[in-house]
DNA sequence: GTGCTCGGACCTTCAAGAAA
DNA sequence: TTCTTGAAGGTCCGAGCACC
């Protein structure tokens, strides 16, 4: 072979003084020559990539370096084959004699076989690997014996052989005659998805262990006839979630087809994929996440109670995996642990979501588990062969934002006010917070113990803050609420201020979100969480109070959200439009009201000029009820009176019960144009929590396609 | 002749242990 | 704390092959 030149590296060690400073990182070769083997002159894109007109994808160092393997597990592994040989009656010259606990063996012996199988799986399967049992994963019983592991897996294989194939009872039957090697991607297409998932969904979900799953991808990624099945349910996962972050005007260009077909497609082969793996009836994570991903990539175009429906699937799946639960983790290793973690977490926050989209009075966040928070920690600080834990991180790291929605998470599922909604039985289980659950002691910790690590130039950290922020703020207006549903006092005018100021603070913290170039990859997620409580609550402040000290700043406040939400939809649903416009005006016509007494002229804010515009320009195609109950133009529309105005079932259902906000801040001593609206929405309240309903519907409005 | 694949030599990085 | 070692990971040359 010829003498190799220096390698051609920008950083490379040749052309740097001993005084240079050291580069922040290597520049690799990108993906396209890693895998063609040949030169890469590492610019963007590379001179290989343009001459070919393929799409230059740069590699990053995702891939974490393995430890040195210790002797110690060598002896261990060798314990474990001795052990094969002695169960097997193979005579053989043992390096350890006599063994005194059999039992002690076999419990290392498995502990070790899991060892090796998280490690050949973060190795990645050499393209097909054997399918190895669901159960690999599957927490072992503390002192397993023989008798056991071997009645539990006698009656499983039963199951399994009884009722050989059911999976197709939620997602239909497979379907033979589709290969799914031709659904996947061409594999510059693979890593460029990849790449987009690990630049705007990983952050945000860490649900798989990136520096593992790159591997194996890259790995399939080769040869695509012979993916092993949860792999590739984990693959179409990753490109369905990565497929909705692209913006729909760039995707033609970018994949070549259209972001709905493609969509679908991978959909079509994350479901395909799902049933290969039996997904019902595995015990492997992989099998979930990839569920979970698919359940994901469903949201935006899915009705949330349908989706609540078979998310309760997988939270089913997690249960009985035991993933909610520490004693059953404990028996898992420290690697597979804290995966496990993140999945339940994230499982149980998208529930929640959907619970408050759906109106559903039951949530999986409450205190009957007890899986701990996800470690502050980095990727790169766990790999499947550890051992002990790793050393948690008190300053920021990679899982930042997964730490600070789970610790807000679990603050809210052990609250008086969030179980004062959704079971008051479980308050006497729920686990003492500190102060009683104040909420403002609680976001002082998080502030001091978290936030302040935090910086604000860096996008995962700026979406952190912020959202955890309008969490936080959003927590203040549910204390409130749970403090004043059965209290004949109102709340002071003080308090009254505080909650608007919180109201304000979750708009404000929202538009950040949503307007900051920094955090423009993480779109998908701030797009779902429309910050309907902090309208509805400024809204009827401006109702009983059109003309208060900062009725300006609530319209700039609104204004300023509107704008940043509304002009990146790409579509509106019409009814809820046109419900949350309805809202919006009416508090509009209440202030117009009293200035028009008074004389003075009057501009509409920006906001309503839009919403009406906006009215006007839907209402002639609008496919809605309410074109077939009335003539469909904009003065029809708002002459209703918004609860008479068609809307969806959920909406109705607790308008004509109860309104949310009666009770705060005084009575009914607005003087709106329409009293209807709010006589109908402030009814005395009762200790019936019916009427949440229909206020979980709005605390789920969001924009676009499904709001 | 051109272009592609991929085995494997060579290079860089960094965990881990030894030495100071 | 610094130095040394050596394994893991990254680079890309060039042999071998297919295709026109």
């Amino acid at each position: 072979m010829a003498e190799r030149g220096p390698p051609n590296l920008p950083d490379s060690r040749a052309g740097l003084s001993p005084d240079s400073p050291r580069p922040r990182s290597r520049v690799l070769a990108c993906v396209n020559c890693q895998q063609r083997k040949i030169k890469c002159d590492r610019k963007s894109p590379c001179a290989n990539c343009l001459k070919h007109r393929f799409q230059c994808v740069p590699a990053t160092q995702t891939r974490t370096r393995k430890r040195r393997f210790p002797e110690r597990e060598l002896l261990g592994r060798l314990r474990r084959y001795e052990e094969l040989l002695r169960q097997n009656k193979i005579k053989f010259d043992p390096l350890h004699k006599d063994e005194s606990s059999v039992e002690d063996d076999i419990a290392e012996s498995r502990s070790d076989t899991e060892t090796q199988e998280d490690q050949d799986e973060s190795n990645g399967p050499s393209p097909y690997r054997h399918a190895r049992s669901d159960n690999d994963h599957e927490p072992k019983p503390k002192q397993p014996t023989i008798i056991n592991g071997f009645r539990e897996a006698t009656v499983k294989f039963s199951w399994d052989q009884m009722y050989a194939s059911d999976d197709h009872i939620i997602l239909g039957s497979p379907k033979s005659s589709v290969d799914l090697a031709t659904l996947h991607p061409e594999p510059v297409h693979i890593f460029k998805l990849w790449q987009i998932y690990l630049e705007k969904i990983n952050p945000l979900l860490k649900i798989i262990h990136a520096p593992t799953l790159q591997g194996r991808i890259i790995e399939a990624a080769g040869n695509t006839a012979k993916i092993e099945p949860r792999l590739e349910a984990l693959m179409f996962g990753v490109y369905c979630m990565s497929i909705q972050t692209v913006k729909t005007e760039t995707f033609q260009s970018m994949f070549g087809l259209s972001k709905d077909d493609l969509l679908a497609r991978y959909q079509f082969g994350c479901q395909q994929a799902l049933l290969n793996c039996q997904y019902l009836r595995s015990d492997n994570r992989d099998c979930l996440t990839a569920l979970c991903f698919f359940l994901y990539s469903l949201q935006p175009n899915t009705n949330p109670r349908s989706l609540s429906s078979i998310l309760g699937i997988a939270l089913q799946l997690a249960q009985r995996m035991g993933i909610h639960s520490e004693s059953f983790l404990a028996n898992c290793s420290v690697f597979e642990a804290e995966m496990r973690r993140r999945l339940w977490w994230s499982l149980t926050v998208f529930d929640a979501r959907l619970g408050e989209l759906s109106g559903i009075k039951t949530s999986s966040l409450n205190p009957t588990w007890d899986c701990k928070i996800p470690m502050n920690v980095n990727d790169s600080d766990l790999w499947a062969e550890m051992k002990e834990p790793p050393v948690v991180q008190a300053g920021a790291t990679e899982s930042t934002f997964i730490v600070m929605r789970a610790q807000i998470a679990d603050f809210v599922r052990s609250s008086s006010f969030h179980l004062e909604f959704f079971n008051p039985a479980l308050k006497k289980i729920a686990k003492k917070l500190p102060n009683g659950g104040d909420v403002a002691t609680f976001e002082k910790m998080m502030e001091d113990e978290f936030f302040k690590f935090c910086d604000e130039e860096n996008p995962l950290h700026f979406m952190t803050i912020w959202t955890g922020r309008a969490h936080f703020s959003k927590c203040y207006l549910l204390e409130a609420y749970a403090k004043y549903i059965d209290s004949s006092t109102p709340p002071s005018q003080a308090e009254s201020d505080a909650l608007v100021a919180q109201a304000f603070r979750m708009l404000d913290s929202d538009t950040k979100i949503i307007t900051s170039p920094r955090t423009a990859g993480f779109f998908w997620a701030a797009r779902a969480y429309f910050p309907f409580p902090a309208y509805f609550h400024i809204i009827h402040d401006l109702k009983k109070r059109p003309i208060s000290y900062h009725s300006n700043q609530a319209w700039e406040v609104m204004n300023a959200n509107y704008e940043a939400r509304f002009t990146c939809s790409e579509g509106y649903d019409y009814p809820l439009f046109a419900i949350f416009s309805n809202v919006i005006l009416q508090a509009w016509e209440a202030l117009e009201e009293v200035i028009r007494r008074s004389g003075e002229p009057l501009a509409p804010p920006k906001i309503v000029v839009t919403i009406k515009q906006r009215l006007l320009e839907m209402t002639p195609n609008a496919p809605t009820p309410s074109n077939e109950q009335s003539d469909g133009s904009l003065d029809t529309l708002l002459d209703q009176p918004p609860m008479t105005m068609p809307m969806p079932m959920e909406f109705g259902m607790g308008l004509g019960n109860e309104g949310f906000f009666s009770g705060i801040g005084g009575q009914s001593d607005f003087s709106g144009p329409d009293p209807r609206l709010f006589t109908s929405m402030q009814p005395p309240l009762t200790s019936d929590l019916n009427h949440l309903n229909w206020m979980s519907m709005f605390w789920g409005m969001r924009d676009g396609r499904g709001w």
